[in-house]
DNA sequence: TGGATAGTCTGTAGCCGCTCCAAGGTCAAG
DNA sequence: CTTGACCTTGGAGCGGCTACAGACTATCCA
């Protein structure tokens, strides 16, 4: 099986595919004399596992450690699959909740456009500029601390 | 204010701060005589307007957009606003769409894991193998194409 | 006055997960 | 024999930081 082919059976760009066997996660295949890449059926349900587990926004790194532990089928490594279910689970409601903060956040600043619109300024750029100064605004409604590192407020 | 104040009074970390100079969002400041950046009134209000921006999920060339319409006050450039903030509310809908779905799917993961506890293999893996097998799983219910590009399923 | 500690400077490299490109080789159909 | 689809390699680029190394400066305390 061909490289695009396997692209095709599994929705994994070709340059993806590439990129996986470069950095490790994808066994580098035999190739045909031509010096095409042949790929075996194993090489497909690999590549489906990490699509799958990308799918679910775990990084590279968790989904190397997923397919160690499926390789070694040691129930001490089986934990671990436990662990990086939960916290993947974890980040994504994280996630989840700044994002649905963000979305209120961007409404507000919208109703807030709307309401100036026959004024002579847009209301969001005041919002926005307002934050500038400290002041209350939809987005940092009271005195709120500032996020310092990576993430959403 | 050098920047170590400025970066405690944003909550802007220095790096970042010094990575905007570079980058054109944040224009150099003066220097003392000792080659420290002296930052104005100005440049605080202005960095502070970023970090708001970004903790809106918008991307740095947005904020950029941002502070130009800011800066000439030209009507034209202020239907841009609209849009702007229109679009991203689209693009964080969008995205929260996708991880409540990511969500479901781990929490699903998460149950075959539980139910399958007294035995010997992990529900997880079995569940994740499955998807190799192009087989119904919690993530792809019922055969759905698979998403060929850039985010969540 | 000296030494410790903290702050700042420049420049460059690395992170993640791709994505795209150039320049070429290979193969089947018309 | 040409066209076009497919494949190869290597390397650069994206966004938005983050993390160095190695040097200079400032401040504080004894």
């Amino acid at each position: 099986m061909r490289i695009g082919e396997l692209s095709k059976s599994t929705g994994v760009d070709i340059e993806t595919i590439r990129f996986y066997e470069k950095s490790g996660l994808l066994p580098p295949p035999a190739r045909s004399d031509n010096g095409y890449r042949d790929y075996a059926h194993a090489h497909l349900e690999r590549l489906a596992f990490i699509r799958h587990c990308r799918a679910l926004d775990m990084s590279l790194a968790d989904v190397t450690l997923l397919l160690d532990s499926l390789e070694t089928r040691d129930p001490e490594e089986l934990v671990k699959v436990d662990v990086l279910v939960a916290s993947q689970l974890g980040k994504v409601r994280a996630r989840l909740q700044s994002m649905r903060a963000l979305e209120a956040q961007l409404v507000a600043l919208q109703k807030r456009c709307d309401a100036d619109h026959d004024h002579h300024a847009c209301g969001i750029l005041e919002e926005l500029v307002s934050a500038a100064h400290g002041e209350a605004c939809a987005c940092h409604p009271e005195g709120a601390a500032p996020t310092p590192r990576g993430g959403v407020a």
